[in-house]
DNA sequence: TCGCTAAACTTGACAATGTCAAGATTATGC
DNA sequence: GCATAATCTTGACATTGTCAAGTTTAGCGA
């Protein structure tokens, strides 16, 4: 039984792409029933393989999880670096807003790659040094334009780890808290485009 | 064999506070190992128990993790209403700034009962009144000392939730990169008492 | 085209886990 | 003191992550 459905061409062995395959059910996975009942092999099942198939891919739980981390800061970065494409270098404190905003929306839209991207069993990232550099150059990209901002007098002088952490905490937390729908007793969840732009310029507004 | 250490007499059969030992250990657990490696079956095991004993206290293992977490929220409100117990009411903005110092000291020296109060498993909580009760009510502080602070002209008016949620945002965003090491690479964690306050003051003067 | 090696996947097994049901033991109120 | 409920144990079951060993296929050089 052969078809062509897939980039490879499929056999009853051989999936085609399952590497692919198995990092999109798991994120369904995650989105449909929570990140507690991701289990691998539930994705194996969903994704058509034995129980065992995913291990030649990730060798384990955590390898997959850290595979799709990587993807996701990834993904966030692409986002983020889309997001300030059109606007001019000399506007640095719009980019720099813009950046915070993009990546809340990726936050609010992609949930199952955010708690991925968070985990606990991720916060060791030096087994996976691929996992490690796209998390590094992801926030990086908030770094840079902060000091940008300093440098062009748009932001208050002084330490940049402190005004990156400052940024950084604000942004992320907003995310956290509407991921876990903290928001939702307090009703926020659908103003949260509005809450955001209001909620970057407090940020903004503390920094210059 | 008889001993009394605890509250209560113990047998071989009646542990005697089973339910506080329970959570302690849980708790060592979580800290020692890992919220990833915290296991019914060992916090049992670690009690002297059966494997079957904590589901008469608590149920569930997400029944464990909402006692847990109740009890943590508890706690940070605890400390944080005797952090500011000596500052006169006038002083709001102190007492503000002492309440968010208070929340960011309690995560980092209790980073087992933050992982639990914020696990992913009790992020609905509707099952439990009392955790829900708890976390609103240590939550409520916060928002409680921002519309203090506006009422005495010293902080901007505007939307008092949107001001929280900043706040908020801020405050455990910190917490939750502390609790990561997300801030290690940075070198921020011995310096992080002197960030926290910095910090602070960069979110007031956003606030003001 | 053949054949061989490595990659991809399966099968089977094991210990560990969460949870349930049923039974044993002890505390407590009447 | 005695019944009853609370507390804890024992045993069992399905499910999970992870190995080890085997089977199928792809790719590649001759």
């Amino acid at each position: 039984m052969r078809y062509a459905m897939k980039a490879k061409k499929q056999t009853a062995y051989h999936h085609g792409d399952l590497r692919k395959s198995l990092i999109s059910h798991a994120l369904a996975i995650v989105n449909e029933e929570g990140i507690a009942r991701l289990t691998l092999r539930k994705v194996a099942r969903q994704a058509g393989v034995s129980h065992a198939a995913p291990a030649h891919h990730f060798k384990d739980m955590q390898g997959l999880l850290a595979a799709i981390a990587e993807e996701g800061f990834e993904k966030m970065e692409r986002q983020m670096i889309a997001a300030v494409d059109g606007i001019p270098g000399e506007k640095s404190l719009e980019r720099f807003k813009t950046l915070g905003k993009a990546y809340i929306r990726f936050a609010v839209r992609n949930p199952a790659d955010l708690r991925i991207m968070f985990h606990p069993r991720l916060v060791d990232k030096q087994p996976y040094p691929g996992l490690e550099r796209a998390a590094t150059s992801a926030f990086s990209l908030l770094t840079a334009a902060i000091r940008d901002c300093q440098e062009k007098k748009q932001v208050r002088a002084g330490d940049i780890r402190l005004l990156s952490l400052f940024a950084w905490s604000t942004v992320h937390g907003l995310s956290i808290l509407a991921l876990d729908n903290q928001l939702v007793s307090t009703g926020l969840n659908e103003k949260l485009d509005d809450y955001t732009e209001d909620l970057i310029d407090l940020l903004i507004s503390g920094m210059v």
